[in-house]
DNA sequence: TCAAGACAAAATATCGATATTCTAGAGGGG
DNA sequence: CCCCTCTAGAATATCGATATTTTGTCTTGA
């Protein structure tokens, strides 16, 4: 005798099949399925008979089981994410864009944070693959090999056949932000890189170096700084702020790695009683949220990070249908966002 | 003639499935099966032969085709994350804890944010129940019914059955941060109530008013402001403290509804020339990471977020495990960190 | 010598949806 | 009157894994 009624369908959805729609209508499931996916079986189906399982079929508030669905049809709609961090203000907004094209074409995603641990992110990659996704989107991640499914990276500059990396062009935003300075007078400027985690440091570096050279700007080693440690709160900074301070080499701007960094040097600044900006400019990078809120207002280059998660899943997403061929770059415009953070020097 | 080799797989993972590894080794997929799961059904394979299936499994690379397994056993090991928004410094904390809890007991989850539209809010519930989700953790969101599944809510206040609640000890917070300012000194101080969308907004008035009372500090409604709109920037403070200031009464201290609009209302407390703390004192609410490195550092009660979405991971997964029968609250305690945004009234 | 076990593994049924093939009956034309 | 075609669906096979049932083969003891 077959159980009946008390299913407790956990996992699974209502225990309403397409089996049961059969029943109620007294036909089979093969028809009812043709039914109501309106396939080129239902031809034959006389319109009295479509209304009456589309009837039933609403009545009993049908709902397909989407893991039958996605094995039969080998597709999961679905798509992997893989983040360095989730709880910081770079990737969750991605993510946020990410989210919102999926939402309109249909598709899900499963999210990942690896924490820059190689062997997790290996071991992440493969469950999400097991679990069907049908592609990837990194974020400030390394990647160091091609992935087995579409891949595209967010803020990661290991290039690789077969991923699309979407990446600001820093040589325009590194003219965007030496440029200012550089019109507002600025000779001594001094720099933070970014920790050799970060996959987007390199590349924002040797742009730096580059616009550098071309506005006549010596990038001393003095005033430089590397940042280290995968930290994402303001501490990001500080302690690299106050040791550029105790060099005792003067400086009359400082170009942050990013806001986060900015925010924590502007701290160490002022704490050591310096003004911002009257006796040191500090340009950010990337306009966080708070960016325009922090005091004073920062001055910053602003990656479009929400515009960001969408063309990646964009892309990601034409490739997986098939609509566009592989392309192994997608270029991002900065923008500079004047605040309050910077000014003449002195 | 079947196929061979060139098998497009798409979403599902790798061509090596039971059957290939059965092939292999001259057994079929129901004894390979038997052999991996080390079912009972192995009971009578030699050791040899257990041997050899494993050594093949291991050669092919065979990985368990995740839906095919969902299907038989009814579990997806997946819950769903339903959130307000992703991009802000509250839900990707709470989430970033959820991941954490989930990854290490072997579980994955889908996120949705609905940005307080309701009818959105129910297609997506509906979309995850479909997709075979065990349960669900709302962030900030109002429920309307009881949800199919198990569900842990945070900050949400709404008291429904089958939901627990992970909630913060409001009474506890209001005593931390009005008594701090009671103990500065403060007696007009100013409040900022929460947009009446944001769930938390009602628990968290009245435990403030309750506790006002018993320290014998008036509420004045004219210096009370609500907020009003979704807007997860600091815009949110900025126009309702300079309403705020435009009514011309005055007041020593402001206990805003969070950090954001904390940070806004500083801004605009600044931008009129008055200085925080020596003319205002502010307080905020949640400690969100940039909130110590504000000028002046904020001086906030701290919701523990990581942590939230740690436990109500936790819960969730006792639940559905069936380990631990369901409860319908869960307090957390909140924590004061006083920093530089308050003193004692000029 | 024959039956009862034990052993080894194959066969089958199932999860739910769907694509393809098959069949029973009605109607029409030559 | 017979064959063909069309209708209206049923039956079957499949996706991949797994739980249950069955089938042989070999031992072993009475």
């Amino acid at each position: 005798m077959k159980s009946q009624g008390k299913k407790t369908h956990r996992g699974s959805n209502s225990a309403v099949t397409l089996k049961s729609v059969a029943e109620r209508v007294g036909l089979t499931a093969s028809t009812v399925s043709a039914v109501l996916n309106n396939s080129s079986a239902a031809r034959s189906v006389p319109e009295q008979t479509k209304k009456r399982v589309l009837k039933a079929a609403r009545e009993l508030n049908y709902r397909p089981n989407f893991l039958a669905r996605s094995l039969r049809a080998n597709r999961t709609y679905t798509i992997g994410v893989i983040l360095e961090e989730i709880g910081d203000a770079y990737g969750s907004v991605v993510m946020s864009g990410i989210e919102r094209y999926l939402r309109e074409h249909n598709f899900h995603f499963l999210t990942v944070a690896h924490r820059h641990d190689k062997k997790l992110l290996e071991t992440y990659s493969t469950m999400l693959w097991q679990r069907g996704v049908e592609g990837f989107i990194t974020v400030d991640t390394f990647l160091t090999e091609k992935p087995p499914l579409p891949t595209v990276a967010v803020a990661g500059h290991r290039k690789l056949k077969g991923v699309t990396n979407i990446i600001l062009d820093h040589r325009r935003a590194a003219l965007l932000a030496l440029g200012h300075l550089f019109d507002l007078g600025h000779r001594r400027i001094a720099f933070m890189k970014g920790a050799s985690l970060s996959s987007d440091s390199k590349e924002r570096w040797s742009a730096i170096c580059e616009i550098a050279k071309d506005l006549g700007l010596p990038i001393r080693p003095e005033l430089t700084v590397q940042l280290e440690g995968s930290d994402s709160t303001p501490h990001l900074g500080y302690p690299f702020a106050k040791e550029l301070l105790a060099r005792k080499q003067p400086f009359s701007a400082l170009f942050a790695y990013n806001d986060i960094s900015a925010i924590g040097s502007i701290y160490a600044f002022q704490e050591a009683g310096l003004r911002v900006p009257d006796d040191v400019s500090v340009v950010g990078f990337d306009d966080i949220q708070s960016a325009g809120y922090m005091n004073p207002p920062l001055t910053t280059v602003r990656q479009p990070l929400q515009k960001m998660g969408e063309i990646a899943a964009r892309i990601l997403l034409d490739r997986i249908e098939g609509r566009t061929k592989y392309i192994s770059e997608f270029t991002i415009e900065p923008e500079l966002v004047v605040r309050k953070s910077t000014s003449c020097p002195r």
